[in-house]
DNA sequence: ATATTTAATGCTTTAAAAGCATCAATATTT
DNA sequence: AAATATTGATGCTTTTAAAGCATTAAATAT
């Protein structure tokens, strides 16, 4: 992530802002300045070196009136609001580093939501009340760049593997079902094989999405000893479910999915299957967040993984 | 408008968050310095500065590693937005000044949106394509207020006076209408004057919302020869309407709020009265706002009334 | 015409940021 | 285990820039 602010900028500080809303309250810059406890030389100068930096006249002046341009109007919206975020941000810095307000950033696999997210939320809000949340639905890769960069906190994601820097915990471990149109000839009585749809296209994954997923799912054809034909890629449940539906293809997804949807399609449990579909959480090592603990333990991370020092 | 900012944000420069997020990026206060052209003693001791204001550690060190605290990690998220707003902003405000950006804040009472508002939009759309126009459902007071301090470009109001730092001009003669139930015995045909309701309740406005108007509609009543009973008070059109269909009263609105609504009741106009709602237009004598003239030559205004150098 | 009010300008003072040299602590290399 | 290198902090000096003072220029009011 590069953060690159411009000159512009560089040279603008937040005494010119402040002074800048006084002038603009006041409209006089004598009296400006003294409600700033500075000299009205120091402050007129300071307004027009922002003027100078910003490249636009903010008041137009002369020496019995001042009156706003309409850049001032528009300067003066925009720098109000900011100046009054920045107060609010920086009094509540101290509330986070005292363990007051807590926030809990989670990313998480669309396929996820169904099943640990909303039982940890839960116990999160009904154990510690004044921990903050917010979801985010990404990729695999999105969430570990997120979490390593801390911009998230946690991350749901379906990997075995992630750099030392990060932990991972298994936290839910899926059979998969074979999804289907309500009016196909399959259904749980007369399934035995996934040889039975040979001759369907499938909606697959796209492999950059998970690797070690898209694997899983194929070696479950493998086993059946047959590869599919694709038809559509999609990682989106409500997606994939709607082609399937639609007489557009047959899909295999993690049997937890089923709960919360009910639109035209069958789900077949593939059980017997050994393969699962294992949702693992992430976290940074590094963190300093102290919700984050917390919410490891609601997630029954063991104590001792949770090497936060 | 007191605007106070406090004891915190006046020892915080935007330098201090500028080299707060280099420090954040890298984890390096060597190479974060390296890359604000600074030394890093220099650096350390900013950032130094910046916590003790704050109150809060932002990063953990020691002499091997840097990262972020759990108010580190909040910290940079807020003033990572609103460095980006800052610089936003301030290259906006050039494009305000040269005329390239121009936004007219418009404030007006519920009973104007049906009549001169949409025409107007309409035609600044078409004769002023990068003009940006922002609504904002207003009491006549606090649309005065609001034009008086620039918050607002222009105001539609019913009032007839307005202190001489604003212009004014009427741009919609209303009659009025009387508002009766779908099923009230008196409609158009059969009505003669409004002393066949007399024994009705009425729902009237809060004088407090516009003295003057409230004195039209009082007047109305007065020339009928009786005075009604009040059953309740509101301004919103919307619940004015509510209330006469549900038979908790008759009212008397501006013949034009007639547009737009069709929902249990029955508009008997007063014409022949000879009391009219006047709208008016308000705009601020001061206003730098070049977009602001042709609006108000939209509008109708005549150019010798725009006093506005 | 005169006095008064207001913002801008030139110059000086003052404060604070930047830089330099160095230290203390930790990790890596030999 | 000792030596070396790396890193952030600290003390002191230099440099920069903000604040202040005195004054000017322009405009209004008396």
């Amino acid at each position: 992530m590069i953060t690159n602010f411009s000159t512009t900028l560089a040279q603008i500080e937040i005494r010119h802002l402040r002074y800048f809303m006084a002038v603009a309250q006041h409209l006089h810059f004598r009296k400006a300045a003294a409600s700033l406890f500075i000299s009205q030389p120091g402050l007129s100068r300071q307004i027009k070196d922002l003027e100078a930096t910003l490249g636009a006249a903010l008041f137009e002046r002369d020496t019995r009136q001042v009156r706003l341009t309409a850049a001032g109007v528009f300067y003066r919206k925009e720098v109000g609001f900011l100046l009054q975020e920045l107060e609010r941000s920086s009094i509540q810095v101290k509330q986070v580093a005292a363990g007051l307000l807590a926030e809990i950033k989670i990313g998480f696999l669309g396929s996820a939501i169904q099943t640990v997210i909303p039982e940890m939320l839960v116990q999160l809000k009904l154990q510690f009340s004044t921990i903050k949340t917010s979801l985010e639905e990404l990729s695999n890769l999105a969430q570990i760049k997120g979490v390593m960069e801390q911009r998230l906190d946690i991350g749901f994601v379906r990997v075995q593997q992630v750099s030392d820097s990060l932990g991972i915990h298994s936290v839910y471990e899926d059979s998969f079902s074979l999804v289907v149109p309500k009016d196909h000839f399959l259904n749980e009585e007369n399934f035995t094989s996934l040889r039975q749809c040979m001759e369907s296209p499938f909606i697959l994954f796209d492999p950059a999405y998970s690797p070690q997923y898209f694997n899983t799912i194929m070696s479950l054809f493998e086993q059946a000893g047959f590869s599919p034909k694709q038809s559509h890629k999609s990682v989106h449940a409500q997606t994939i479910f709607t082609l399937v539906a639609q007489n557009l293809g047959l899909a295999i997804v993690p049997a937890s999915l089923q709960k919360g949807f009910d639109m035209g399609v069958r789900f077949i449990a593939l059980d017997q299957l050994e393969q699962r579909a294992i949702l693992s959480v992430i976290w940074n090592k590094q963190s300093r967040n102290k919700a984050l603990v917390h919410c490891l333990e609601v997630l029954g991370v063991p104590l001792d993984k949770i090497n936060i020092l």
